[in-house]
DNA sequence: AACGCTTAGGAAATCGATTGCCTAAACGCT
DNA sequence: AGCGTTTAGGCAATCGATTTCCTAAGCGTT
């Protein structure tokens, strides 16, 4: 545990002042190369590194920023904040992670050392069941909401667009031929299984077809899956296709439709949602799923936090695309 | 976008000098009941936040720590996460994540990062085939590792038992009457692997027993899980009970195990190693596990550092038991 | 030689909060 | 009434780095 070193002590090293040093240290004023260079030495000679705080004091800038994940931090949350960091860790920023653990208190006290901290700005995340309530009002720093979205439309959201996911899904079904597509999705009021399950029923009827039987809401678990298999085979609908509102789903469906003797992909196509990838590649046989980029929805959120820091704050909901993985459970 | 508030517009307020408002907001020196609060008044009015840089200018706190996972930041380091925020949020203290992403530089990177931001102190971890070369000598701060541990015996690591948890998992069966017990696991070379078969071989051993066939190493898969089942068919060994190194592993083998026509727990009972609940959840029936109690290892590194931080660090490696969590797999 | 201009680097204010020291007022005591 | 003691609160230094302003030295020019 040494002490740590500051600017003086370079310069007294170096034998200038410590307005010259960090002027040498920063490319700063008008120096002889020499000195710069002296002063560098003396820099590294004693392992200088300079102080945030009293850089930060000074300049009013942190380099810092804050997210706050609304929920528990979850498997979700972990790409995004890998994206972010790629954006942010190329302007050699830091972050600050703090877990609100979907409790209002929680969330307003890290907003609270957010901001006594002087973040240049804030990302809010979480799962979504809905547009989200704005963090808070005339902040002094600028807020980008990521995955979720904010209910005014004047904060900045990026947010998967779920409805071409789900576009994506089923003209892939139908393009492997597929026609008597049902979905199995989550719980009904959960934003994520409703838009997910719209969207699908509006590019089928597109095409002048129908879920081959009702939409299922359930949850988000194998287990319903597997239920909701056992629900398919009752009705005696002639399915060809499911697509699940999540990859659990699929699997547990998988899993049960196996079972019941169907042959996957042959008898019955599977697509899955979130592309997770213990899922779809425990699955058997391996499945076609919708790809949010989470890391890219990280990244570009983080994008647009630099870019209202740095004086150009975008607006509104900005929506980007899925992708779709195909694997063995689609293939023709 | 307002802006920032200072204790000078408070104290200005309240009619008193910054010195006082300051001693009024903190607690601190003799003043009359009536004036402190006018200051607080004054604070809520104006919405005064402290800038905690020019604080910790002041009294070199930060109140802040680092964590840097070398690997990247995966399923293990959430709980860690969660496990550390707990221990710490409760003083106050807010954490800078870092991914190395298994990259020397970038780890060096973040760890001058965090120094020049002159966090309380450093938590390192991260998930790995053995010990780790501390990742500074000489370091202005304490460093705890958490879940890895530290090549240099000085340090303070604290880690899961995982030996511990291969001897819970080996009576259980024991005492579930189980004895032609096979061990599934991952790659040999892998610490946690070698370890885990090793106390559980050793158990065995204790009581008289051997494994029914010799350890099988291969990767940390479910894909692995069902070769193995199938490897395990095919010597014909009578085997009544599978422990596997992985819930991944043992998920694939109750897979393959259920299609070759055993029933479990009946003919064979199954107990995998993580406790990750979307695994033994989705395991078909639920799977008894091992948890190494991830959260508790990130609260006991985060008490440890605050303990060092306050100037009584531990030294050596903690290691914490672990917990067996009993399902369907092994019911009796 | 005297003047103006450029260049290199120093001195000191500044950011915002904390804290040790000091002083004025109020109080109690003889 | 006078003196010592306590109490309340102000003043100013301090933390470490940045930045503005300023000055001294060095240069070329006539």
């Amino acid at each position: 545990m040494d002490r740590a070193v500051t600017i003086s002590q370079v310069a007294a090293l170096a034998g200038v002042s410590t307005g010259t040093a960090s002027k040498a240290l920063n490319g700063r004023g008008a120096l002889r190369p020499e000195t710069r260079l002296r002063v560098q030495q003396a820099a590294e000679q004693l392992g200088f590194v300079a102080n945030a705080a009293a850089r930060s004091l000074q300049t009013g800038r942190t380099y810092t920023v804050g997210m706050i994940t609304t929920d528990s931090i979850g498997r979700f949350s972990i790409p995004l904040l890998i994206g972010a960091e790629d954006a942010l860790g190329a302007g050699q920023m830091s972050i600050f992670l703090c877990d609100a653990r979907d409790d209002p208190i929680r969330e307003q006290y890290y907003l609270r050392t957010l901001l006594s901290r002087k973040v240049d700005g804030i990302i809010v995340t979480g799962r979504r069941t809905q547009a989200r309530a704005p963090i808070g009002v005339g902040l002094p720093v600028p807020v980008v909401y990521a995955f979720i979205s904010s209910a005014d439309p004047a904060d900045c959201s990026v947010v998967p667009d779920e409805a071409d996911g789900s576009r994506r899904a089923i003209r892939h079904l139908l393009a492997v031929g597929r026609r008597r597509i049902a979905l199995v999705t989550g719980p009904e009021h959960h934003h994520s299984a409703s838009v997910r399950a719209r969207a699908a029923e509006d590019t089928l009827a597109a095409e002048g077809l129908r879920p081959a039987v009702p939409t299922l809401y359930g949850e988000w678990s194998e287990a319903w899956g597997r239920q909701a298999a056992g629900i398919l085979l009752s009705t005696g609908a002639d399915v060809d296709a499911v697509f699940c509102g999540s990859d659990q789903i699929a699997r547990g469906l998988a899993e049960a439709l196996t079972k019941a003797g169907r042959e996957i992909p042959r008898d019955v196509a599977l697509v899955g949602f979130d592309n997770w990838d213990v899922m779809v590649e425990g699955c058997q046989p391996p499945l076609t799923s919708i790809d949010m980029d989470l890391e890219g929805i990280g990244r570009t959120a983080a994008e647009q936090l630099l870019a209202a820091i740095n004086g150009t704050p975008a607006h509104g909901q900005h929506a980007r695309p899925c992708r779709l993985v195909p694997r063995a459970s689609t293939a023709v």
